[in-house]
DNA sequence: ATCCCTTTGAAGATC
DNA sequence: GATCTTCAAAGGGAT
């Protein structure tokens, strides 16, 4: 079954990118205007960042989140929207990348300057519920409670980089183009794309990566990837490694039976 | 219900 | 400083 899945994406990675001309991107790839990039309300409000407000994925707000959250999520009908960043000072974006259907940048009413009532269903509870249990007073149960409520505490995701940007907004399409619906067979095809892209295509996404990381900053000071650690649970690392590489990462970031990365490239147009 | 798979890149951790 | 690890998204598949 999952060999079919491989075989299919194999098939659609032979006629990507075309033979000929390898290297050249084979075309302007149209708008696309997938689920994630649908709205086009156009709400300029905070900076140039946010040019557009949409609405794709219009995350509940979480039922009770303690008034000590900072980043508490609101839930103004009018303002179920999304912020979605175009391609801004880049211009050349054909498309309208869904910056804030990520939700880690959901603009919470406590953003400084920031309109109150934006909702923020990035900063929602790891399991998506706000279910409590019943207390016991027990210590093991005062213990267990403790490491629920820990665990219950909202996330800031990580901001997203340029490849999940790309993967994002070109996920739809990929999936238009072939039978797949994996996930990890769509990615595979995905992130041959994005070798296949060249350094001017990238570069719009590794600045749009880059504004997602400063606006992140400004909003979450505080904020470290570190706080995420440990709240997705995973396999064992030796585990995991060989399962997915089958050997450790080389110097390009890569693993050895991979394709050799491109050369390395340095996107940071505007600093 | 939860984790795995699969990708790249950023950032934290470790040596 | 080099290397390793984790997590961002996504959703079908596996357990």
């Amino acid at each position: 079954m999952y060999k079919e899945t491989v075989y299919s994406a194999f098939n659609l990675l032979m006629h990507y990118p075309p033979p000929s001309g390898a290297g050249q991107h084979p075309q302007p790839q149209p708008p696309l205007h997938n689920k994630a990039s649908q709205s086009p309300h156009g709400v300029p409000q905070l900076s140039p960042l946010y040019e557009h407000f949409s609405s794709p994925h219009p995350t509940p707000a979480p039922a009770d989140i303690s008034q000590k959250q900072v980043h508490r999520p609101l839930q103004t009908p009018d303002l179920s929207g999304f912020y979605s960043l175009t391609s801004g000072s880049m211009g050349q974006l054909p498309h309208t990348v869904s910056w804030f259907t990520h939700p880690s940048l959901m603009l919470g009413s406590s953003v400084p300057g920031h309109p109150a009532a934006i909702p923020h269903p990035a900063i929602v509870p790891p399991s998506g519920k706000q279910e409590l249990q019943p207390y016991d007073r027990s210590l093991k149960a005062q213990v267990e409670s403790k490491v629920e409520k820990e665990a219950k505490k909202p996330t800031i995701k990580k901001p997203l980089n340029a490849f999940m940007l790309y993967m994002k907004e070109m996920r739809a399409k990929v999936i238009a183009e072939c039978t797949l619906k994996e996930s990890a067979a769509i990615n595979q095809i995905l992130g041959r794309r994005w070798h296949a892209l060249s350094r001017e295509e990238q570069a719009k996404y590794y600045e749009l990566a880059r504004k997602e990381r400063q606006l992140h900053m400004q909003l979450y000071p505080g904020w470290s990837a570190r706080d995420n650690y440990g709240k997705k649970k995973r396999r064992s690392r030796e585990k995991h490694q060989e399962s997915t590489t089958g050997g450790k990462r080389n110097a390009f970031g890569t693993y050895p039976e991979k394709a050799a990365a491109p050369a390395p490239f340095l996107p940071m147009t505007v600093l």
